[in-house]
DNA sequence: AGTATCTACAACCATTTGGTTATACGTTAC
DNA sequence: GTAACGTATAACCAAATGGTTGTAGATACT
């Protein structure tokens, strides 16, 4: 029972995208090592709170970060798996570059024992 | 003798943003494969041909893709290396999380062998 | 030589992005 | 209750993005 792992384009869109800028893929790791209020990263980087809860929520629309209620903070968690997701993306196209390679050996292969 | 494969900042946020269009992913896909000539690849898609030569040119300022002159052609192919450049970075983050359970893991152990 | 093909690039346009400040609302502290 | 804190969201702005058409340069074909 393999779980449903497909990604629609504009998911892979949206992940890729939100990994594309380096204040949020500093909220990634941050979060990955251990869960943070908006308002604790808003405090690590030079811009106002409202940018940097934009970024968090970029990261969440793609699934990069969980948020939950704790009071009146709003506590920004990594999700690992949507990590693993994208690391299978490009693991997809290795294999894609990998089956040319295959297939350039096995057609020297049979060149070499054409008869 | 390592070779230098660290990635500065705008490095990174190129090849993410170059990977986040469905378009541009399906380019590295099929140059994988086979390289391509801009015109065919531009066949493949409901777009002008200057839509196409902008995409590859984004994929090749990432590192994704590398062009070659043939005759009149400009023949795209995609470039596994920064592929698994990409993988790398993703690497690293999955690397985080696994070394915060680690943590977590080693915190248990002690609090169990609390006197 | 002349024509067709492949490409690059400029100019233009609408939309999105990444930032800002200001406002409003729920929660905590006093 | 009221002040302070944490957050969300709206309105706004400049710059980047993703598309277009048009023009022009190389290369190939006949």
């Amino acid at each position: 029972m393999v779980v449903d792992t497909e990604l629609t384009d504009d998911e892979v869109d949206r992940i890729f995208r939100a990994l594309a800028d380096s204040t949020r893929r500093d909220i990634v790791r941050r979060t990955l090592v251990q869960e943070t209020s908006v308002s604790t990263l808003a405090g690590a980087y030079d811009m106002s709170f409202a940018a940097v809860s934009k970024h968090v929520a970029v990261l969440e629309r793609a699934g990069l970060v969980t948020k939950h209620a704790s009071g009146r903070e709003r506590l920004v968690r990594g999700n690992p798996e949507s990590i693993r997701r994208a690391q299978r993306l490009l693991d997809a196209y290795e294999q894609i570059w990998r089956e040319r390679i295959s297939r350039l050996d096995a057609l020297l292969e049979s060149d070499s024992t054409t008869d």
